[in-house]
DNA sequence: TAGTGGTCTAGACCACCCG
DNA sequence: GGGTGGTCTAGACCACTAT
């Protein structure tokens, strides 16, 4: 005997899709019925049964496609997601100390590696920066900078001494696209120094690269010290 | 001579609002007008003037709160989303061929730090697995798995001889929460050995646990070859 | 308590794309 | 060609919370 269900809201109709899949009572794979044949079930509308479906869909667990239908993912794209704040909030948000440091500042031709990478033409000037980021005095991360002199040319009016070019950028430029990669690399020399480590200690890196328009607008690679986790939860 | 706007879709309106606020038109910390007046500005209706609002905070640029009104942040709080994908399909999406093999499998009471760390009790039956994970003959990753017998009965009837715990856990048990950690470690002995990593050098590994409706299923330690990225585009 | 966002309804037109 | 999802409209009631 079929069970009938009577709800309103859009989580709810969420709630239930997800329990018959994972009860097994919808399996992988397979189309879930129509819209408006949900809408009915549910004794609702088609515009909420949309928003229940899209959002499990954006969540990586349905597939949806006109005229197809909705089908059940295999196994579900898991997302995760990092909130990426400016350093002085993650520093700041456990209660540390914030403090910057410029280490050096100079303004030259986009090494050769640089402009390979983000597809430079020969000899662009970039600004290259390099600041330190501590939290209550311990070192917490390094941070190599390029900035495209093309793409922000007031860059080489800032001193950047005593604040940090991210906040400048965030605050001015505004970007497109973003590419983000994660990894683990071996502190040596003035790397190890400044964070603090031993040498051939293995560190945690991000790199980051960010366009304005097709346009590459700078270069970032982060190095944190010793014993950092990047976390999320969900 | 104010332009008007006449636009239709929810797209051109999150157009439109981030412009402005690129552009300086909307300043941070300031409240946006209501609904229903940029419904009338657009031509349009409160409902498609709140899916744009809606979408842009939750891509993090907007905060709304009721009565309060929309207010747009200071620094957008930029979102990276990794996918999460089996390694299975990581490594076959490269064109690589996946190869998997289970190096041992143990039911074993739970050590005493991750007792500690999933907050279980004293003495609980778990199965610890290690598995290697191959891409065309090379180490691609190194699985260290707890898998915890109380919430997976039937975990214990598993070979996991000719396939790894994770493709098994997401068809079978789904979790409601999850904790996520990247982090850069140093390759040591059987680890070292198991990725063909140099002894002390740097890899990069994931933490991973996930919970049931608050009852801890597994925790997984994932050891990547050395040089992996991880690496996203928004 | 009044104003704002959160959500639902009922209906419509359209774009896409599978068969 | 026809069924499915994508989106918009016009209107309504409600929940929250700043004032």
């Amino acid at each position: 005997m079929a069970k009938t269900y009577e709800n309103k809201s859009y989580r709810d109709i969420k709630q239930v899709v997800m329990d018959r899949i994972h009860t097994g009572i919808w399996v992988p794979d397979s189309i879930l019925p129509s819209e408006v044949d949900l809408a009915t079930e549910f004794s609702s509308t088609r515009t909420t049964v949309n928003r229940a479906l899209r959002e499990l869909a954006e969540e990586g667990y349905l597939e949806r496609k006109r005229k197809a239908g909705t089908k059940i993912l295999k196994s579900p794209i898991r997302k995760a997601q990092f909130s990426i704040p400016l350093v002085r909030d993650e520093i700041t948000a456990t209660g540390a100390t914030y403090r910057y440091s410029l280490v050096d500042r100079k303004v030259q031709s986009a090494p050769s590696w640089l402009a390979s990478r983000l597809d430079l033409k020969k000899n662009q000037k970039v600004l290259h920066l390099r600041c330190m980021h501590y939290a209550d005095s311990a070192p917490f991360q390094l941070e190599v900078r390029w900035i495209v002199g093309d793409a922000v040319p007031e860059v080489f009016d800032e001193s950047f001494e005593h604040s940090g070019p991210n906040d400048w950028l965030v605050k001015r430029v505004p970007f497109t696209n973003l590419e983000l990669s994660f990894l683990a690399t071996k502190a040596e020399g003035e790397i190890a120094e400044f964070l603090d480590a031993s040498a051939g200690e293995p560190v945690f890196a991000a790199e980051r690269i960010t366009w304005l328009q097709g346009v590459p607008v700078t270069h970032a690679k982060l190095y944190f010290a010793p014993g950092y986790r990047m976390t999320t939860r969900l």
